[in-house]
DNA sequence: GCGTGTCACGTACGCTGTACGTACGTCAAT
DNA sequence: ATTGACGTACGTACAGCGTACGTGACACGC
């Protein structure tokens, strides 16, 4: 029997298989073994369908929200939970942020968010805008890790990049090494980790103003020159 | 005359026109009053062709780099460059980022940055570090931003979000007017400035380790709470 | 038996990207 | 002046796309 989910799941496994580009409502009734237009009697339109794989996956983050754990430590999580999925859905990730939707799909993730930042002290302007800017480095950092290559190779090719005139671009060809290699573990551990404290700062501002007091105010982990971490 | 630029430029204007999925080479072709396969003569296939719109959007990012205003302002200059492109070029923007383009078209931002990170301090790696959380988040906002809407209308067309049950999400529910409005500008400052406080931060901690030194050592703009500018 | 629905299916239409062959202008060498 | 090579524009053709539409098989309440 042919239902939505059947034919959701088989567009995902097809993108990851074979990239976004393979993806033809004629190639999942293959997959399937059905009719082309058996998968209309469940799915609108193909734009529907890429709305639906977009929804699934992101419904699949995984959030095993500790509320003992420290808020600072909370955001790390979810924003891990985030990136996990999207590595182990890399090319359906890349139609997820292709493709704005309006479902509610993202909403417990969102809800969870809130939550966290409500407990770190910002009130609900702050904390909209604090997820706003989190939400928009992560989905920005998983841009280049997935869309570094279509598969998920662990780095690009090699030489794939011409040669840089050193007179022109002094800089970028000194720093040529590192610009070419990047562990996409630490780069994001990296911004975490620099967003988190540049939270904790604002935070601990906050709840100073609040009491009136003067500046310190135990606002929780005040900025720890951290490395990365995995 | 046919030529390859004409070719781009009827692109990136078709795109921003009626959309990216209406470019097709018999309608970029049509624009120009030409035949299908003569745009073969000058652009090896399609997905080159929007390699190179790409690459023509990013190009036409305008850098007033001013060596004389301090750095943390250099890095918000360059930063709404990159951002004023997108805005002017919405739907081009998705076609940039949607595709992971490997040409040196970029590079000179990437060198101005490069060159303004060092003046803060950082050395190679870390400029390089900071560069890439930058983008990302540059990136993760402007995708927010323009696929809002295919058109770049202010805000989204109002009540087109379902109904949220506020027992299931509470905080959705009562940050509804947050999340539902959104002043992109605002919003966009508002990540910018924690993101450079939260850089001011980390150059200060370098050239405080760097002289041995304690905490403060005027490392420039100590985080001042502010808000966003324009 | 008989409408009425749902579901799988086949056919068909107007698109798409592009491989291939052709025709015409210009320029270099003869 | 003639010839040949070459670059450019073009038309045709093909395989594949999304999907509108009609058809037939089956299950149901009356």
């Amino acid at each position: 029997m042919l239902n939505r989910t059947r034919i959701v799941t088989a567009a995902v496994e097809l993108i990851e298989r074979e990239g976004a580009d393979a993806v033809s409502m004629r190639r999942i009734a293959a997959e399937l073994g059905v009719g082309v237009m058996s998968l209309y009697n469940h799915v609108p339109s193909k734009a529907a369908l890429l709305d639906a794989v977009a929804e699934d996956v992101l419904s699949r983050i995984g959030f095993t929200d500790d509320p003992s754990a420290h808020w600072t430590e909370r955001v790390r999580i979810q924003a891990r939970a985030f990136r996990r999925i999207a590595h182990h859905y890399p090319r359906s990730t890349m139609v997820v942020v292709s493709r704005q939707l309006n479902s509610t799909a993202g909403l417990l993730p969102v809800e969870r968010a809130l939550a966290t930042l409500r407990e770190a002290g910002f009130d609900g302007g702050e904390a909209v805008r604090m997820l706003r800017m989190f939400i928009a480095y992560v989905v920005g950092s998983l841009l280049r890790e997935v869309g570094v290559t279509p598969t998920f190779a662990p780095v690009r090719a090699g030489a794939a990049v011409a040669e840089v005139d050193p007179a022109l671009f002094p800089l970028v060809s000194e720093l040529r090494p590192q610009l070419d290699s990047c562990d996409h573990d630490e780069e994001f551990e990296f911004g975490l980790e620099l967003l988190v404290q540049a939270m904790a700062v604002r935070a601990a501002a906050r709840a100073g103003a609040r009491t009136g007091g003067g500046e310190g105010e135990r606002g929780g982990e005040r900025a720890g020159r951290g490395g990365a971490r995995q």
